[in-house]
DNA sequence: CATGAATGAGATTTCATTCAT
DNA sequence: AATGAATGAAATCTCATTCAT
């Protein structure tokens, strides 16, 4: 009674739908977005040819599909705790919860960043409307800590990017560039440094003493 | 006297080599590198498609003889002077040389991203060498400073490597993604602040007051 | 009842592959083998461009499936009667049955003669399977001839590629090399000189003269 | 003073010339006529692209002269001592002749074979030519041998034109096709079974023991 | 719903040949 | 005599998309 979904059965055409999705998502992972073909996902899925086309648009439409709900998830997940615990953990809490979930995500969090460098106007937008929703909460989380003075001198607008910048090209490079077994590093060590970082950076030393 | 090379006049092919690499970076700053077809190259070039092949051998070559040297210039100017001054300054010229460099070749460290994201063997490895190679340098750095108790108790692998990501992805946000007429902050700001969160973040404020 | 299998009708994907290989055949027959195009082929048999790659991987495939055949019914229908009748009789039949498969096939044979002299591996490689098939067939032949005391005494190898050499270079020259209206002699008046030719220079007289 | 030409020294033009024409030949002997571009014979001579247009009109036009010489060689070797001496030395000596030079030339002759082949019209002509040229002239020895009630009683035109496709296309497989490694025959013990094959087809027994 | 045959525009690449120097 | 830069027509092959069944 845990507020789960009843498990309502998938419709014959939600199914195949899902089926695709799931093959092109691991066709994306393996070959990339400017490797990936349509036949390619076709075949992964065991369908045929037209069937892609009865579900999607065109290329670009699954592609929008499999990426954003995975950038909604990221910033629920990092952002919801924010601002009800401490000061130190509230941010450790959301830098953990960003990393796991990008590290569950990777695949499609190296598509997005491919779509959008290649000027893919969708993912391109995705990319940005994400980054600053992300901007904009963690500065008005450091203006509200600036007003009772617990902040550096500095500009909030700039640090807020700036951070969340350091946090998700960290995690990028850590779980999408990395070779998994190069990884010598755990995601709580590495969740610690980060938050040390981040809370040196921007508040003064009293403030995290007292949280 | 100045130590200037008199400067050899080019032979023909030489011309026609550059005039294709120029070619080739204003089509891919256009288009993206999913999105340029050889055939836009010679077309913006205004030499004939058999003749890009007289010279590269196919549209990777050309790439990477484009994406190389910035990367090569990137390290070398922000790295340069690093290690010679004062704590603060010497980070802070780094800092502010690497985003001089950087809005100077933005075009190109977009490329970079997509082919390394997009699973080009090249790209990706040019990409990784260079982070990597960042990242080393600023440890040793961080370290020589930690056997003076300069910086404060944390793990400077990390720290190297997330700070390094922290600048270079505040580039690419800055440079890369936001289109120009909206770039409020300026150079000097910008970078003052991303000092100010680098040293705050690793170094015991004793220390920066020093220097 | 007559064994016939009843002619299941061709489903349409098997149609489109049958007309591409007809018209292959057409134009190789016409241009050779350098000189045809995938373009012609498609042309001659009316579909696009796109359908020739969707059941061929590419030009040397298409020519395989159209040699291989060929050489197939050649070796079976020359060596099917052999060994049963008389001496004379057998050997004539063969070299008969070669000429009429040759003549009905010459332009097939060209081609298998200029892939093969171009180092197509492919082609090579069944071209120099094939006439050692027929070398060893003929071989053990003229071997069993010879313990029955019937054979002149010498190099029965060399004899036997020797000779299938002969039918087929002759059969070469008359069908393939010769234009259709220089050819003044008949395809029984060739085959029973052949024929002499052969059995009088392994045969020892009385062999022929008792079969 | 055997008759050997005074050499005069090559003019800077037939040096080049010459030197392009071989390295041709070795760039064909490699790479087969449809495998050979004129950019490969270039760099092989070292000399550069322009250079071959001074010489040759294009492409076919060295071709045509590598290859005839070296027919013309066969010819006049072969068929140079024939009709002197006695019946079956005279046929053994034109064999082993062929076979001689075939075998010095058999790169050329597989190109000729290609290019017949092929329908090159230029090629395709030289190869008949010269077999019908070996045609006549065997069957005008046959018929004079014919005139002395020495031969059986055959058709002597299909017996020359087969006798002489036995022994050359003996050759291309034994010189051409076969790699060098397999051949496990020399060349006297191959010769003298072609000859007794080829006297024994057409002459009488008697005619052979007298001579 | 699902199919799979067919498409054709367009991308990459090749290469014989020309021509100004 | 020799060069080598440039060409451009043409060949191969790709692939997202359509559509009749």
């Amino acid at each position: 009674m845990a507020g789960r979904k009843p498990e309502k059965p998938l419709s014959k055409s939600e199914n195949t739908r899902n089926a695709l999705l799931e093959a092109a998502l691991r066709v994306l992972s393996e070959k990339g977005l400017a490797g990936t073909r349509v036949s390619m996902i076709v075949k992964e899925s065991g369908y045929s040819q037209g069937t892609f086309y009865v579900y999607f648009e065109n290329k670009e439409a699954i592609l929008y599909e499999i990426v954003s709900p995975v950038l909604d998830k990221l910033y629920e997940v990092a952002m919801g705790f924010w601002e009800k615990g401490e000061l130190y953990e509230s941010v450790r809490h959301a830098i953990r919860s960003y990393l796991v979930v990008y590290s569950e995500n990777a695949d499609v969090m190296r598509i997005l960043v491919e779509g959008a460098a290649s000027k893919d106007k969708a993912l391109e937008r995705l990319y940005m409307d994400t980054r600053r929703r992300f901007q904009q909460r963690i500065h008005r989380y450091l203006t509200a800590a600036s007003k009772n003075g617990q902040t550096e001198d500095i500009d909030l607008e700039v640090a807020a990017f700036a951070l969340g910048s350091m946090v998700d090209s960290f995690a990028y490079w850590f779980y999408v560039m990395q070779p998994k077994h190069k990884r010598s590093m755990d995601i709580d060590q590495v969740s610690t440094t980060l938050t040390d970082l981040w809370c040196n950076s921007v508040y003064k030393r009293e403030a995290l003493r007292d949280g």
